[in-house]
RNA sequence: CGGGGUGUAGCUCAGAUGGUAGAGUGCACGGUUCGGGACCGUGAGGCCGGCGGUUCAAGUCCGCCCACCCCGACCA
């Protein structure tokens, strides 16, 4: 049932409990189109940190930030074959404008490989240009069926890295850069202990030859494709004749990569690190670190103090470029504020009022452990409360991390698999003899899809018992249900 | 596109057997409050998803649409 808070508890239905939160915690709201949604500026605050951080980690790597244009020719989008297949369900087309039909009809970008490609071929002329390394950060539409906040939406915000280098090592490097930036960004970021790895065949991006991604475990044991990084090796370089004069003035066909980190995330951060109480925010995503509140007060004399006792206390923060917000709102009672606070994630809550101030101290709490309330001197406040934040910071990855182990196992025969997604729905990790015959199988039998081979067992040469099959396999794979 | 469900105030919903619109919450204003979602008073806010039918009379009954949600197929 719904508390004071009117939030559903997470453990009883995590979707109900997602979708109230989000209105709640003011993260967005759903647009006047199916499967749209608005996200609002507290939303909209954690995508843009999350921008600012990736973007100067693209940046430093050399990295150009450019922008391609949203409506793609029809014509261009079908170039590769598996691209088309792959993308065209979901689709959106414009056939009309200016009030006639169009000759040829426009997509609305999906990816922008086929532009940016198309592009590239013209750019790309000598080993000189080499690498091309672009990255965009826009929207792209694809219509989907089933659609929920963040996770699954018709329209999503993201950046997509792509690159274009002599040699498949070079590009492969590439690829494993990108891959690395994602693992970084949500562990030390987000806060989120991933999965991370190798895609099998019926689960690679249209177009590619390889796809690593990183797989969040989600608080039900579901999956959520967190970031991938695609090798495209000469896929899209043939049809979009990428050539190059190598140094040897031989003409060569280049080798790209593909990469992107979406909207999804947000997904992902608000459901891991969530609770009864709302959101709970990693302090380096958070758009506010700290919420001073003041305990209201008639008396003009004493709400003059607290002002002055704020203002001292915000010096004490910015000195270590703490992001704060302040709330002496007179009008709603504490306890409405505080709740309001614990809503929106706020990692540390300082309370003020004239005992504080006549004492010299604040009272001060973190988001991750609200029994916990600690007096603390205003003297030494900054770097007390920038050690707070690490440590919630790094306290919320634990979590995570221990989460991920707890929704984990190891099956090896396939009616504990079952038994597993039935009854407890996990991440599995098992032997799986990498046919797609199996695979698809144990799809229809347990809605447990592939996820990756993860990396440090890419290149396993353990021999077991498919899970499914019996027959022979090399390495072991993660199973779960996709969300 | 299959199977199920719901459309009434910003939000959550109530409105038996047809008789002309309600609550909680939120919002606005005034006052008393204020150390964990306070209270009193006043007020604003509705083409009851749309079209058609039955009827003296439809939120309510019938038909047809439409939209959204949940469960499948597709998916960052």
């Amino acid at each position: 049932m719904q508390d004071k808070k009117m939030l559903p508890k997470k453990a009883d239905n995590i979707s109900d409990w997602y979708l109230s939160l989000i209105e709640r915690a003011d993260l967005a709201d759903y647009g006047p189109a199916k499967g749209t949604i608005v996200i609002k500026p507290y939303g909209y605050a954690l995508w843009e940190n999350a921008v600012h951080i990736l973007d100067s980690w693209f940046k430093e790597a050399g990295i150009q930030n450019a922008y391609f244009p949203l409506l793609i020719p029809y014509s261009l989008l079908e170039r590769e074959t598996s691209h088309i297949q792959g993308f065209s369900p979901e689709l959106a087309v414009v056939t009309h404008a200016g009030g006639k039909e169009l000759a040829e009809p426009l997509v609305v970008r999906p990816t922008s490989e086929t532009v940016m490609y198309e592009m590239f071929s013209k750019w790309i002329g000598s080993h000189r240009d080499l690498p091309l390394k672009i990255n965009q950060w826009c929207n792209v539409v694809r219509w989907e069926l089933r659609t929920f906040p963040f996770i699954r939406t018709c329209e999503f915000l993201w950046q997509e890295g792509h690159t274009a280098h002599e040699t498949e090592e070079e590009a492969m490097e590439m690829v494993l850069q990108a891959l690395d930036w994602y693992k970084k960004f949500y562990e030390e970021v987000f806060a989120i202990s991933p999965y991370i790895g190798e895609k099998s065949g019926s689960e690679r991006f249209a177009g590619a030859k390889r796809t690593f991604s990183i797989e969040l475990v989600m608080p039900d044991g579901k999956a959520l494709q967190g970031a991938t990084s695609h090798y495209l090796g000469q896929n899209f370089a043939k049809p979009f004749n990428i050539q190059f004069s190598d140094r040897q003035n031989k003409l060569q066909y280049v080798h790209q990569t593909s990469w992107g980190l979406s909207t999804r995330a947000l997904g992902g951060l608000i459901m891991t690190h969530g609770d009864d109480n709302g959101l709970i925010l990693p302090p380096r995503i958070a758009p506010y670190q700290v919420i001073i509140i003041t305990i209201n007060s008639k008396d003009q004399q004493t709400a003059a103090k607290l002002r002055a006792y704020v203002r001292t206390i915000e010096d004490q923060l910015a000195k270590e470029d703490i992001r704060i917000t302040t709330d002496s709102d007179n009008d709603k009672t504490l306890g409405y504020r505080m709740n309001e606070a614990e809503i929106k994630g706020i990692p540390v809550r300082i309370v003020v009022g004239l005992n504080e101030y006549d004492e010299k101290y604040v009272t001060l709490s973190r988001r991750d452990k609200l029994e916990e309330k600690q007096k603390v001197k205003l003297n030494g406040l900054g770097e007390y409360v920038r050690d707070v934040l690490e440590d919630i910071q790094g306290s919320l990855l634990e979590k995570s991390e221990k989460m991920k182990q707890n929704l984990t196992v190891d099956v090896n025969n396939f009616d504990e698999f079952k038994r597993v997604m039935q009854e407890e729905r996990k991440f599995i990790r098992a032997y799986w003899d990498e046919s797609e015959v199996t695979e698809k199988t144990i799809k229809e039998k347990t809605k447990a899809t592939t996820r990756v081979v993860e990396l440090e067992h890419i290149s396993d040469t353990d021999e077991g018992p498919c899970v499914y099959t019996g027959n022979k396999a090399r390495r072991k794979w993660l199973f779960a249900q996709a969300y």
